[in-house]
DNA sequence: TATTACGTTTACGTAAACGTAAGCATAATA
DNA sequence: TATTATGCTTACGTTTACGTAAACGTAATA
């Protein structure tokens, strides 16, 4: 048996509430085993959890994160279906490249202030 | 007299309801001057609406992407209020380098998904 | 044995960011 | 002159992502 974790130890380790991990199991993102009545997390599980948590950091909802952490790993696909799974991923590649500019543009307004800031001061 | 806009063109050129440009305004992010009773954005407002967007878009929330906005016009500042700005600005700078990382590890992510989807469909 | 720590479910509350609609004014157009 | 387009304010509604609290069970500890 590999590791297991408690929702504490989840909760604990990312700094979310345990009823945040019960939130997204409401909503269908994460799918803890059952020791008795006890949730139980397999390490499969902790990673989904931090691929929802950096969804979240980049400003994706809960519902897109999902929609990105399936795209991961496809379930039992034929053809037709991995050809729109492809379309998918290769528009969420251009849409975080987009983003990946906006980021670039305020990284480089934040700079030029900080410049500012600095003649400023002398 | 520079060039002034309705809020009908901010919200059409920008994509957004005129209903959001007044919850903007309302929140105190943006401040065109009235034309008797109706609206009137300067240049700088449609500046100040782009990168309220773009805020959006990296998943700042209004009021940080506020907060982020006035780092650049710092008002009349003294020694210490400019200390505090530059303490603030590299920050925002650290937060969004490490949002860079996490982008990046997606697009990782996907490029690989990718890749796996292409050798399914061979 | 009483308290503390951890777990569960159920359910109402809340902040952010608008959506939607009512009710009204004005100005251009058919 | 009736309709259409645009603007305004006021106000209640809605979704997302949880917070908070009640009410309960179990197991370890003081």
């Amino acid at each position: 048996m590999s590791k297991q974790y408690s929702i504490r130890d989840l909760s604990q380790e990312f700094e979310v509430t345990t009823r945040t991990l019960r939130f997204y199991e409401e909503k269908g993102l994460l799918n803890p085993s059952r020791d008795g009545n006890t949730r139980s997390y397999s390490s499969a599980d902790r990673t989904r959890l931090r691929l929802i948590l950096r969804g979240k950091r980049l400003g994706l909802t809960l519902e897109e994160s999902a929609a990105v952490i399936n795209m991961y790993n496809p379930g039992a696909s034929n053809k037709a279906q991995l050809t729109t799974l492809l379309e998918k991923i290769r528009e969420k590649q251009q849409r975080l490249r987009e983003q990946q500019k906006e980021l670039k543009l305020m990284l480089k307004d934040l700079s030029e202030a900080e410049d500012r800031c600095l003649q400023a001061l002398k």
